[in-house]
DNA sequence: CTCCTATATATAACAAGTTATATATCAACT
DNA sequence: AGTTGATATATAACTTGTTATATATAGGAG
């Protein structure tokens, strides 16, 4: 449900190719949302389906014609309707396979459970490294498409994204700690 | 993959029906891993036929008989390889619905952003009380299964859960008073 | 001159997750 | 007496997400 109204909400800044969602996936929604180009194109052929979107081919020299979606007037209905419907639930459910991992890491030598928190905290920094130069991606965004009203929204989510960025950076750091002192009481 | 590795793992400290590792999650595992007791019966058929679990039928007085599933050395064997070889990208994919709904709220008069973020809120302030409760929870089963290295473990993954909760309820908080104070700017 | 990357769309096969439903018993509440 | 909730297992239908593959062209790196 929720890339379905993803997609049209995205079409309703700009009409897009699926190649070109996919790029808007990739740069700046991520921190939200990620999505499998495979993916987007059998959602846009759902939607087509439904009517909630309809598609022109352009054609293009020397490369293949690039099919291009807009969202319909049913379309606009059913995201201002998904808008307004909010669910009981807010909090999406958290599935974490490096958790797993974790939980189950008394089965592994204390070095290699630090080597992969290492591991996991250098990516996180560079996640958040990402995060920080997605301002100017919104700043770009907002005045290609001339929507300055929703900058601040777009900020917000970035924010969230960069806050828990920062809690994973920090608890990877407290759980090296953690375990390299669990190491020393053993030596001891 | 990681749901089948996760009930191998909780497995391997004591064999359980699938009606048990559903409390098990509920109880548990729910910081980091959320799952559908209809998909676990499933995961656990699909176990059952790769030869990585056994099970036997108990029976029962006045209730349906019991399956209780066990893992077997070659389920022993597979999650010993899972365990030793982690993927490249260790941060998990996000999907979260509320960004969704977040980004695109400039549709929405400013009133129902902060009414639904005020939910979000009070959501993520419940499941952080709920974390807290958990530490008993680990001492509980820690002792009843006799697994004391495990703990060690166990309250790392809790506190990545109460880590990103707090920074939910921050970021929720930061945000009602973006806007509010937007709205006001707006009126003068 | 070949390989890689970017542009561009799409499908097949599979894996994982959700929702609804069926069956059955017992205890507690109404 | 009837409903609800907990205990217990399971399947069907559906939706969503991942991985692999096919096709086709242009430009740049090696």
């Amino acid at each position: 449900m929720s890339l379905q109204h993803g997609i049209l909400g995205l079409l309703s800044y700009k009409s897009m190719s699926g190649y070109d969602l996919n790029k808007v996936f990739n740069e700046s929604i991520n921190h939200f949302w990620s999505a499998q180009l495979s993916q987007i194109y059998r959602v846009l052929g759902n939607l087509e389906d439904k009517g909630y979107v309809s598609s022109q081919v352009e054609h293009q020299e020397g490369r293949p014609d690039k099919k291009i979606y807009s969202i319909t007037d049913e379309g606009k209905k059913e995201f201002r309707n998904w808008m307004n419907d909010n669910p009981e639930q807010l909090l999406s459910p958290i599935r974490d396979e490096f958790m797993i991992r974790i939980f189950f890491s008394s089965l592994l030598p204390k070095e290699e459970t630090i080597f992969q928190l290492e591991r996991y905290n250098k990516q996180a920094q560079e996640l958040l490294k990402h995060c920080h130069s997605e301002d100017q991606v919104i700043d770009k965004y907002a005045e290609e498409l001339s929507l300055p009203n929703d900058k601040l929204y777009w900020r917000l989510t970035l924010k969230k994204g960069k806050m828990i960025t920062e809690a994973l950076v920090r608890w990877s750091e407290e759980c090296i700690e953690e375990l390299k002192q669990a190491q020393k009481e053993h030596q001891k």
